[in-house]
Order: structure tokens, then C-alpha cells, then sequence
RNA sequence: GCCUCGGUAGCUCAGUCGGUAGAGCAGAGGACUGAAAAUCCUCGUGUCGGCGGUUCGAUUCCGCCCUGAGGCA
């Protein structure tokens, strides 16, 4: 028999980390956090992180895993909860994998294979500067000639995704889109190796939205500016992707006197939702979730269908 | 009371030498395979403050009224 494995994803706000603590609580599991921020430490108030307190004795995973300037990526997030998995089921308990972050996700319930070769750096800045000096359209025409499938796929302004595609190219001597598995857009619950119960929690937009404003005013108040103007006191810098993510890029810029607090506030509120949005376009299209709504339903009640869902696969 | 400048998309405003209008922001939808809280794509009809007048035709010109800001008394 398949090990029983249960994901809870949804937009940011809506209440994962206590429906998540309470569900493992009842049916004996372990919380694998499906975030790219939280695995950074010291990125506590701004990504929103479980305090241990609120843990409430349930093993976390893949959170604190690394210092802001470390480097991370999917690839490397897939491996290790790929482990984890294992290791948690053979303890006999079971992996809640909790998260917003779409890729992290899906590298984890569907068949995404990576090839085995680091991101080269100095590759991916020589690619940058030709998008910079010969234009974004000379890069497009580039990939274009050595993978066209990829750059009929990718829009030439992206070229974040140009650039991967590029470097992939220039370290494999293969085309970007021949590691990219033609799996299925939507694989069924049975492909999945796992006895996959996949849930997603949401509410109606305007309450998603009222959640976020509420929540960045919090982080001011627990001391969310203090806790970016430690992290640039303690030499790292503000360039690092940890700190260019949403609230830290904020503050950041409002510790540097670039905007004032009220306007500092409105950015990060508004980015936020955006972020919040773009979650929802990767989740709500997948036919293998079975939603509730943070809204209409009390955070016992929703915890104890999933239980008995999760029962009876 | 008089004078000046405004009143146009949810907000800030542009514009139409008279042929019923368009940007930014907000908002919505989408993409996503080693930066993903990143990166990127698509979407703009509204009594053009109200009522009259001139005109084939007015949001645009004229008159009055309402309303906001400033100035003079």
C-alpha cells in the first residue's frame, strides 16, 4: 500500500500554519513547511514563520534549514522533502507538506525532474548582460536558435526564464525542453506515489485581502522593521533573495529613507495580494484539490473533514 | 457678493481646433520545471457635475445652476 501523505496549500493569510498544527495533531503527523522564504532563519515576522510556540510540539521541517545568504532552489527543496517523506512515514507518522509557494509544491506531487547540474552564476550574468547591452530580443533570437520549443514557450521579456533556458543549453549541450517531462497538465490522484489527500484552504477575495492588511499591520507591530535592520546590521546584504522577497524588499527601502511608513505600508499591502493572487492562479486550476473555505466553515470543522478524508483513502 | 481655476473609469489626471474619450494606479484573468514571496503576459464605456441654448451633431462652444480649491472684498 501507497504511505498516506497529505498537502494543504492556499493563498497567503487564509489560516494554514493553525489548520495544519491542528491536523497533525490529530492524525499524528509531521509538518513539512512548503515555503520558499521560511527556510531561511532570522526571516521570522516578514515570511510569517510558525513561532515554536505555536508549533505546539509538532516536528516542523524544511523551516530555519539556512542562513539568508545561502543559496536555495527547487531542486534542492525536492530532494530534501523527498527524504523527509521517507523518513517521517517510516517513524510511522504522517507528512503534511503546508505551503504557498505553486513550484514547490508541484515538484513534490507530480513528476518534475531536474538535471543534475548546478545553476552557474557566471554563466547566468553573461546571458544577463547580453539581454542588457544587445537587447532582450537578441537573447530571445539566441534560444530561439538552439531551443526553439523553449522559446516559443517563453515571452521575451521573461527573461529570467530566457536566461535558465540559455545556461541549462550552454552547461548540457541539450535543449532546455528536453528535460522538461511531457507529463500530463493534470495527473490523477492515482499516478501520484503517494496515498495523496491534497487539500486547499482559500476564502473569498475580500476576506483574503482584509486578512493581509490586517497581518502586515501586525508584523509592524511585533517589530518586523527591527528585524530587517538587524539583518542588514548583521552585513548581509540587501541584494541577497531572501531579502528581495515581499516586506523584506519593503522595508528595506524604507529603512534607506526611499518611502515613508504609510507609503511603505501601502506597497507591501498591495504586493502582497498580488502574491496572493498569483497563488491562487497556480492552485485553483487543479482539479485534484479539494477546497474549504476558510470563511464559512470553523477551523474544527474543516480540520475534521480532512481527517476523515484522509481516513478513508 | 465678485473674480480665477477645477468637476471626465474605483482613485489621480490627460484629451477631444465640435463627430459620444485614454494613460498611470487600484482591480481582474493567465503563465510558471534549479532566483518562484522571483519573473513574465493579457484585460480600460464611463449619464465626460446638472439643466437648457447654438449646431446636422456638444463631453468639447454659450448661459444658468450645483459643487471643490484659491483670490478679492
Amino acid at each position: 500500500m501507497k504511505p498516506a501523505f497529505v498537502v494543504i496549500v492556499g493563498p497567503t493569510a487564509v489560516g494554514k500554519t493553525e489548520i495544519a498544527v491542528r491536523l497533525a495533531k490529530l492524525i499524528g503527523g509531521e509538518i513539512i513547511s512548503g515555503d520558499s522564504v521560511q527556510v531561511y532563519r532570522k526571516l521570522n515576522i516578514g515570511s510569517a514563520k510558525v513561532t515554536p510556540n505555536e508549533q505546539q510540539g509538532v516536528p516542523h521541517h524544511m523551516i530555519d534549514i539556512l542562513n539568508p545568504d545561502e543559496e536555495f532552489s527547487v531542486a534542492m527543496f525536492q530532494k530534501r522533502v523527498k527524504d523527509l517523506i521517507v523518513e517521517i512515514t517510516v517513524r510511522g507518522k504522517i507528512p503534511l507538506l503546508v505551503g504557498g509557494t505553486g513550484l514547490y509544491i508541484r515538484s513534490i506531487i507530480d513528476p518534475y525532474e531536474f538535471p543534475d547540474i548546478a545553476s552557474d552564476n557566471t554563466i547566468r550574468d553573461s546571458l544577463r548582460e547580453i539581454a542588457e547591452t544587445a537587447g532582450k530580443e537578441e537573447l530571445h533570437r539566441r534560444l530561439a536558435q538552439v531551443d526553439p520549443v523553449s522559446a516559443a514557450r517563453l515571452h521575451v521579456n521573461d527573461v529570467t526564464r530566457v536566461v535558465r533556458a540559455l545556461e541549462v543549453f550552454q552547461i548540457t549541450g541539450s535543449p532546455f525542453s528536453e528535460f522538461q517531462n511531457s507529463v500530463s497538465k493534470e495527473p490523477s490522484l492515482e499516478d501520484s506515489p503517494y496515498r495523496l489527500s491534497y487539500f486547499g484552504l482559500t476564502a473569498p477575495r475580500e476576506e483574503i485581502y482584509f486578512r493581509i492588511n490586517r497581518r502586515v499591520d501586525t508584523m509592524i507591530d511585533k517589530g518586523f522593521v527591527q528585524e530587517v535592520n538587524c539583518l542588514l546590521q548583521e552585513g548581509y546584504s540587501p541584494n541577497l533573495a531572501a531579502l528581495q522577497t515581499i516586506g523584506y524588499r519593503h522595508v528595506i527601502k524604507y529603512l534607506r529613507g526611499h518611502t515613508n511608513l504609510e507609503e511603505t505600508l501601502r506597497l507591501l499591502k498591495r504586493d502582497t495580494r498580488h502574491f496572493a493572487k498569483r497563488q491562487l492562479t497556480w492552485f485553483r486550476r487543479d482539479p485534484r484539490i479539494v477546497w474549504f473555505d476558510a470563511i464559512n466553515s470553523t477551523m474544527s470543522q474543516i480540520v475534521e473533514e480532512m481527517a476523515e478524508r484522509i481516513c478513508k483513502l
